[in-house]
DNA sequence: ACTGAAATGGCGCGACC
DNA sequence: GGTCGCGCCATTTCAGT
């Protein structure tokens, strides 16, 4: 599905589902100048198209004591197919860790993990990451402050 | 408002609704064993106290034509106090940078910036990153693949 | 004080123009 | 893309424990 399907309307609706997710129908079809009906429909083309994925609700790290990010650099011994897709796998295992990139370069991984302190993380590396099998070597770097963290993603580039 | 207010019933609302955000308030009572009423309350209480932050739609970046992240590691010229909130008012101009940590350690800036193409990111640079006031240098790692994205943080570390 | 049940007003969502 | 209408859901009120 290319963005030739996805017009300024498709755009302005994309936007606003992204700064809030729980807007009535109604009031979207307002904000972006159509009648609900058809809003709707656009609504549930671009969900059925997965250019929507899905809806959530975000939760402040610190209120739940999460306030530690931490990036971790992984290199894997041998760059062997196989060895990625079980190192993927057992990454897909463990909830604390919310991203997970395939980096050119050095062809490691980089890793954000979210933990409540250092000795959650400490354990975490001890008991899960140190395990997987081919992992050569691990790097982590804490971050003092989330400066800033978005869901949305920039569209304007879009053509009409 | 620390964790003692959060119960064992507060756990599975919000682990619900991070995953889905638009679930109906009778659903989610159902999910977690109350009636609509105390469930609707319960959530009510959880936004206000912004420990649900917002809710938002997640849109799939291959399909809006964004499919390259890059994590640019920024280092400042000096680590005053006043360079810092400089640039990170300047970070926070650009949608295309999805994620912004100060780190520890070289006390750097690490950013996930989300383009088109990489000719985008050279004009994200050019036009932007580097005419930042204070910025000293700039190292940028592509990623190949997004193996992992989760926004649902991993609350099982939460006591009842 | 917090939970569960009932009533109402508004909205989502389909059929049709 | 807009209009109409039904059914369901969010939300308030009230009673119970």
């Amino acid at each position: 599905m290319p963005k030739s399907q996805i017009d300024q309307i498709d755009r302005k609706i994309l936007t606003r589902l992204q700064k809030d997710g729980r807007i009535a129908n109604n009031d979207l079809a307002e904000a972006v100048g159509l009648s609900p009906s058809p809003c709707l429909r656009r609504v549930k083309a671009l969900e059925e198209s997965g250019l929507i994925r899905t809806y959530v609700a975000l939760v402040d790290p610190a209120m739940v004591e999460l306030p530690v990010n931490v990036f971790v650099s992984v290199t894997l011994e041998k760059q062997v197919e196989e060895r990625l897709d079980s190192f993927e796998a057992a990454i897909r295992q463990r909830p604390e860790v919310l991203e997970c990139y395939l980096m050119t370069g050095e062809a490691d991984y980089l890793l954000r993990v979210v933990v409540p302190d250092l000795a959650a993380y400490e354990q975490f590396l001890k008991t899960h990451l140190t395990r997987i099998a081919g992992v050569a070597s691990i790097k982590s770097s804490f971050a003092l402050k989330q400066v800033r963290y978005e869901t949305a993603l920039p569209l304007h580039h879009l053509a009409v």
